[in-house]
DNA sequence: TGGGACACCTAGCATGTCTACCTGTTGATA
DNA sequence: TATCAACAGGTAGACATGCTAGGTGTCCCA
């Protein structure tokens, strides 16, 4: 059985840039952090859970990230996390690499500046 | 000594997208291809030489890319790609995925969609 | 009593990019 | 005449990151 191969559904390097973003709002535990990104992207994007607490995980261990056991609005433990100054950093600076490339292909899709170049 | 922690310049999975998009206007060879896509991206994108060629040859096996030697302006020889017929809808594809993303961050990254979601 | 949503987690694998090298040619410049 | 940059191709190995697939346990509702 071929184990499916791998289709990603994110590009390596955004998930990061998404809990960033998305805990800069207000702290969030994880489950809630990949409930609201599908509603906040209008279900375009899904986070995995099995992407998703390694990412916490390694974003904690830089210091981007705080974690802190507290309880749900249902009532529930969960582990919440919040973005450290260091993590409020990190974000400008994937916020400014996005900006960088998304421009980069958006023209190179658009086919600008290949006239001028021949 | 650290070996300079890999900050990398292209996200995973948009070489390939750039790679096809550049072939798709005509045939070019490898270093054209790199230079092409500095100065349709106004030098936003870089793509090193050890990205490039295993990618081109990545996409040659996938049979989205065919390959010929040929002179180029210059009197030199080099290696020719163009895009196969997979090729084409592989780019189609891939302009989809890329679409369907970077649509989604611009809505996490703007903010819409989390005040409805309270 | 069964299942789905909630909430967390790990192991192991596949992938793709990066740095750092290497080869050789051509043309201009010092 | 020697040297250097640009042109043109390439490889090896390390590394980070996401994925699939599995696991734990609770709570609530039908």
């Amino acid at each position: 059985m071929a184990p499916t191969p791998p289709k990603s559904d994110l590009l390596q390097g955004t998930l990061d840039l998404l809990i960033l973003k998305t805990l800069s709002l207000e702290p969030l535990h994880g489950y809630a952090i990949a409930q609201r990104i599908s509603l906040s992207s209008r279900a375009l994007l899904q986070v995995p859970q099995g992407s998703l607490y390694p990412a916490l995980h390694r974003l904690e261990n830089k210091g981007w990230l705080a974690a802190e056991w507290a309880q749900t609005e249902t009532g529930r433990e969960a582990k919440f996390y919040k973005l450290t100054r260091a993590g409020r950093q990190r974000l400008e600076h994937e916020l400014a690499d996005w900006k960088r490339l998304s421009e980069g292909i958006a023209l190179i899709l658009s086919g600008v500046g290949v006239e001028e170049s021949r």
